[in-house]
DNA sequence: TAGTGGTCTAGACCACCAT
DNA sequence: TGGTGGTCTAGACCACTAT
């Protein structure tokens, strides 16, 4: 690296600079490749480990895509699938006879497949019991769900279902929900989704979400809590969702309320 | 490394997974220290620059926090400051006399700080623009504010108003909104919030981020694009939230509503 | 097989922090 | 001042991808 400055920035931070201008200002497009680390590390006079660390702020940033063997790639710019309310209602339900996900690819331009994974009968976890108003010892029916868009992996969902409702019925051990998927089933059992609580938070992937989600490096995951209640004001289901932030936003329009009446839609 | 596997896994991933359960299993509790660099590579019998690679597994987790000069230390879990769709209600804001902001950190025995550091008046950027209704050339009046709890920056937000209604106002050129905050002031010019849309993606921070919200290593950022509805359903105002993911969450609870009414209610 | 990224070594010097 | 992390070098071998 040119080492003009005294005490200047680190050199593989001047060349994250230089490649990142290259990269924002067009020069190397989405797709495009860049000089393998050898040849920085020789045309910019540094060792080739000081370009490796120079890439891999890049690609901390999510800028770039590194594949092994192949190159190091400008990552394209994704347009976001956007879930929100309006997945649970049954008027999408109606029209489409989609599930929200399916519908929301589909709108895209690209193949939705969903996978149920696994259908257990566990203890409810301390989180989910909490919210489903369950004792930890009480059963409860977990389901397993895996989101592509063009097989690409997108998300997953875990569902826990108290074991009460799920028994009998499809949710407790059926991959095939049939028309309507989850919610038409709930309604089978007597559970209409009328309000939802989300919880949302993000975070780094964990190396095995990481592979399975095929989250590349920089990327965090969005993690959404769902919690369903019925007509009644109870909660009939949890779902956990994780998602590669890259590949999805939420989007919630709702009314404004006033505390007193939220605390009441909670119990 | 013990390397009695042959084409095992790389040894600074054995050695990140055994310190990651060192940690797990609270043999190192948060804020212990772990052992140096140099320790941990003589010990393990590998270079000091594999024992690095280990430890920068561990931090781009988020599971530990590395220390210029004193060390790496197991990080403490923090209780995420949670907020939803009651950060606007009237009733709020009447019974605490607090911004939401300010009683989300006070009800986490925390010192909640709110600086405004800019206002001015500039054209609307695009995305501003569609969601405000407005055409990209419009004035509108930016707010740009700093949220801290002890000290601590937690997440900062940018408010875009339409200058036709900050003008005249103290929202168009006053730090100092008095009581009741940005809302009472809306409501002074006729505006009342009675909807919201939330849209939330979660990014890594960039490096200026990174720096001013002073986001661990590892940490991703949530970012909240606001949109304030009137009691016409009209939108007065958008605000970005950008706040740091291991220490904010957002919890909404809404009504399960029907693709129809939402895009009435959007427009 | 040639070129790419992935990892590792052994040693060096710098910047930061506590004593 | 001594110990810590931050960065860099020069070279080596391995694993993956394309030809």
């Amino acid at each position: 690296m040119d080492d003009d400055q005294q005490r200047s920035e680190p050199a593989s931070h001047l060349l994250a600079e230089l490649l990142r201008g290259i990269i924002t200002r067009g020069e190397l497009a989405p797709g495009d490749r860049l000089p393998s680390e050898r040849v920085l590390a020789s045309e910019h006079r540094v060792a080739r480990n000081t370009a490796r660390a120079a890439i891999r702020l890049l690609a901390d940033q999510g800028l770039v895509d590194v594949q092994h063997g192949r190159g190091v790639f400008v990552r394209h710019p994704r347009k976001l699938l956007r879930f929100g309310a309006e997945r649970y209602s049954r008027a999408l339900r109606d029209e489409t006879g989609l599930s929200p996900f399916r519908a929301e690819v589909t709108q895209q331009h690209r193949t939705p497949r969903v996978d149920c994974t696994s259908i257990q009968q566990t203890p409810a976890p301390a989180d989910v019991a909490e919210r489903l108003g369950l004792n930890q010892s009480d059963p409860v029916a977990r389901r397993e769900n895996w989101y592509y868009a063009d097989d690409e992996p997108v998300q997953y969902g875990v569902t826990w279902i108290p074991w009460n409702i799920a028994e009998g019925s499809p949710l407790g051990n059926s991959a095939d929900l049939g028309p309507g998927s989850l919610y038409a089933r709930f309604e089978d059992t007597g559970h209409s989704i009328t309000t939802i609580r989300e919880e949302v938070t993000a975070r780094m992937p964990s190396p095995d979400e990481s592979r399975r989600l095929q989250v590349p490096d920089g990327v965090p995951v969005l993690v959404v809590t769902h919690t369903g209640l019925n007509q009644h004001h109870r909660p009939f289901e949890v779902t956990v969702f994780t998602m590669r932030a890259d590949l999805n936003g939420l989007d919630y329009t709702m009314p404004v309320t006033d505390p007193q009446r939220l605390k009441e839609s909670r119990l």
